[in-house]
RNA sequence: GGGCCCAUCGUCUAGCCUGGUCCAGGACACCUCCCUUUCAAGGAGGACACAUGGGUUCGAAUCCCAUUGGGCUCACCA
């Protein structure tokens, strides 16, 4: 049995991700229970339904959970409620008892107080460690008062003095010398227990046997055992997990699509928000707090005016940018874990039968896009083509719907026969076609496009297209191969069979500008009335 | 700063436990060339790593120690 327990939230990012992988192909691999578990004991985070908006991605991923919140015939079970914030009642139980044996206390340091002391500890360079001599000291009755009075009280546990041994099945063995864990607060003022009590109460009992988490968990483990310890519960096995970083080292953040706007903005010495993007009074916050976020719809509008393009953080962004969510679950396998020999292509399933702890590596990761981007080109390419049009419709109608409106099934279909082979993502065909829903009359020229290839001497590119507009216009079959047929004796005869010579003209008149799907394909999408008229408009316009 | 952890190509990693078959294998990226109808894709080559220093041993990427470097953590966040 194993758990992924996140705190609320509306995205999943690929750490957890990553986290949520390996949790699950543990448990299924091995026939085990695998357990959603929200933990929501910080008041200031919310924890409504929509708080959990990842669950979609964690399902989109492939990922289902036995136990856990009920959504989409995934979760239930008779352990739970299965958010935190609902078993109040639990935890309260397990304070009292802390309690009444002396192995917790109430303690009544304000914030201020406390963050003082660490700021004086600081200052030392020393260690800050809550020692709870003053708290401990106080008589029974004492206490008794404080809390009648309703003044704000925590419950501390008293951690024993003693060295604390982790046994971790990825890292191996750890020994944290006593005093390094101090009296840590398990149950805070709002009554609300931390996450380490919560944890500890929780996985044992929702008969939790294995806990896969992150690397930055570690120490944390000193406190879940003498936790343990001290309520009499079992211990489950830990494996830590290595952490996931942005190539540059840095720690992958939800900040760092800010981060990318405000140097584009900085570069460009933009002091008021383009237009139709971000409201200028929050703009103003923004650009000026660091720690202010733009919304996921502001971001994406403001990137898009500065041309610049947001990275990829969240598991909902690599949807959108036409991964597939085998191709991210096979690619954040290969980040900490990996079967062993040169074998780097697998399924879930085969993850599910061979994940093991034992292969599991120590060393944290750093998130290469480019080799995702070529693993998804590599599955796409596999694929076979009724697959991929179907994905790639789906694609489409979800994050480009105004481009399908505006192709026709057939348009749509030859664009995929074109696209299939040089597809890194499903969001390519949509991205590096926009010519095809432009009107025929609003077609503009790259001017640089235009230079090169239309304008010279003659015989130029322009008039290669007069007279290539007169050969279609008798051409009557349509298709690849009959443009190709039909194009043939210009070909050999004006362009001593140079394809490219009319290529690069034809492509700056039907699409504007010098990439385009190969030529004949791209005449075919376009269709013939279309065609011919981009053509002569294009002649005209460049007399 | 204290504590803990980690250390193989630019990156993800195999090999390490059970020293020799490793002058270190694969993948992505990179470079060169080929193909070519633009962009891609594809094909063929190439360059690139055992952090350093000591041990142990006939022999070390593999075992031990030190140094250096990196990470995590030190909340009434999780």
């Amino acid at each position: 049995m194993t758990r992924f327990a996140p705190s609320p939230s509306g995205h999943l990012h690929v750490g957890g991700a990553r986290t949520a992988l390996f949790c699950w192909a543990f448990a299924k691999g091995k026939g085990g229970t695998f357990v959603l578990r929200i933990e929501d004991t910080d008041q200031k985070r919310s924890s409504d339904a929509a708080s959990i908006g990842f669950v979609k991605d964690l399902l989109w991923l492939g990922i289902d959970w036995d136990e856990g919140p009920i959504y989409e015939g995934c979760g239930g079970g008779d352990r739970g409620p299965y958010f935190q914030a609902q078993r109040l009642d639990i935890y309260r139980k397990y304070f009292d008892a802390l309690l009444a044996s002396g192995k917790a206390y109430y303690a009544f340091e304000t914030t201020e107080e406390l963050t003082a002391l660490r700021d004086a500890a600081k200052a030392q360079n020393q260690p800050f460690r809550y020692t709870g001599d003053a708290a401990r000291a106080l008589s029974a009755d004492k206490v008794a008062e404080f809390l009648k009075a309703g003044r704000p009280a925590v419950i501390r546990f008293h951690t024993p003095p003693n060295p604390i041994t982790i046994r971790d099945e990825i890292l191996g063995e750890a020994i944290i010398p006593a005093g390094e864990t101090d009296d840590f607060v398990i149950c805070k003022a709002d009554g609300f227990p931390t996450y380490h009590f919560a944890v500890v109460v929780d996985d044992e009992l929702m008969g939790v046997t294995h806990v896969l988490r992150a690397q930055e968990h570690f120490n944390n483990t000193a406190k879940h055992i003498v936790l343990q310890d001290a309520l009499g519960f079992r211990r489950p096995v830990y494996g830590h997990l290595p952490l996931i970083f942005n190539p540059d080292g840095s720690k992958m953040s939800k900040r760092d699509k800010d981060k990318v706007l405000r140097k584009a903005i900085a570069e460009r010495g933009i002091t008021s928000p383009p237009p139709h993007t971000v409201d200028p009074a929050l703009f103003a916050v923004w650009i000026k707090d660091k720690n202010v976020q733009l919304e996921i719809a502001s971001a994406t509008a403001l990137a898009s005016a500065l041309g610049v393009v947001l990275p990829e953080i969240n598991v909902d962004d690599f949807r959108r940018s036409g991964y597939l969510p085998e191709v991210i679950c096979n690619f954040l396998s290969l980040n900490g874990w990996s079967p062993g020999g040169d074998l780097e292509k697998f399924d879930t399933e085969f993850l599910k039968s061979h994940f093991d702890l034992q292969r599991v590596v120590k060393t944290p990761a750093k998130f290469d896009r480019s080799k995702l981007l070529a693993f998804n080109l590599h599955a796409l390419q596999v694929m076979p083509r009724e697959e991929f049009v179907k994905k790639v419709a789906i694609h489409g109608r979800t994050f480009h719907p105004d481009f399908m409106a505006r192709v026709t099934e057939t348009q749509f279909r030859s664009l995929c026969d074109a696209s299939q082979e040089r597809s890194k993502t499903l969001d390519d065909l949509f991205r590096t076609n926009g010519f095809i829903t432009i009107a025929d009359d609003l077609l503009e020229w790259d001017a640089k496009a235009v230079k090169k290839v239309l304008q010279g001497t003659s015989p130029n590119g322009r008039d290669h297209l007069t007279a290539i507009s007169k050969i279609l216009a008798q051409c009557d079959d349509w298709s690849v191969q009959g443009l190709e047929s039909a194009m043939k004796p210009y070909l050999e005869t004006a362009a001593g069979g140079n394809l490219g010579t009319i290529a690069q003209p034809l492509r700056v008149a039907l699409c504007g500008g010098t990439v385009s799907p190969p030529i004949f394909d791209t005449l075919a999408i376009l269709g013939k009335a279309s065609s011919i008229k981009r053509i002569d408009r294009c002649v005209a316009a460049h007399e």
